[in-house]
DNA sequence: ATTTTATACCTAAGTAATTTAGGTATACCT
DNA sequence: AGGTATACCTAAATTACTTAGGTATAAAAT
């Protein structure tokens, strides 16, 4: 993806929003998911995704719940009552940022 | 604004955008012309917006103009050739990123 | 009269979210 | 035996920005 840089600031949200419909994910299922949401337009690197995941967690925002999968670790994250909170919050804001920006970008607002 | 981090990536997208649209602006026009678009939404700062437009200009995209009026100095910039075909890729790839967005963060893609 | 606000440009240091580029380890497939 | 998928991780480099200044003219307010 070329524009991937357009999605620099929005990643808290995206991780907080499907821990909201999915209640309880990992890591590596978050990445997967979103590869899959988006069509593979999206895809969130590991780099990215982990140190995130210990912001939200440190912040307060998340738990943790570790479970062995076929000899394999798996560190479920879910959405605390603060967690609740911040998601929508953050979830307003970025429909928000996105009305703003389809009217600034947007073919239509040449004609205001 | 708390959801100013969100834009981080997109101001040349909208400096291109504008210049699309009004053909001819300065800097300081742009800082105001967009926070009277977004109502006070979005707060270009200058910090950002100088160097940028030097960006722009570096690689080809704009081309300047420079008055005096009213024993001010103005810096006019106009989309370049490339500038504009470049403005046409980076407004597609806005359009589907904010479509990738709203699919991810709408409230529908529960339902899904 | 002088301070503030608006216009108009600019830069440099610091910050934060990412990318890039690694690393470890298990299980399955060829 | 080597590649792919699963599953976690970190650290250095990059990048776009914020913050915090700076210069200068003109108009408005105190």
């Amino acid at each position: 993806m070329s524009n991937q840089k357009l999605y620099k600031g929005s990643l808290q949200t995206i991780i907080l929003k499907l821990l909201e419909t999915n209640h309880k994910m990992y890591g590596y299922e978050i990445t997967q998911k979103v590869k899959e949401l988006t069509k593979g337009e999206l895809k969130i690197t590991e780099g990215a995704l982990y140190p995130a995941l210990h912001k939200l967690e440190a912040d307060g925002l998340l738990d943790i719940e570790v479970v062995k999968v076929e000899n394999r670790l798996r560190k479920y994250y879910k959405l605390t009552e603060i967690g609740t909170k911040e998601t929508k919050d953050k979830l307003e804001e970025m429909q928000q940022f996105l009305r703003t920006m389809q009217q600034l970008v947007s073919p239509k607002f040449s004609l205001e």
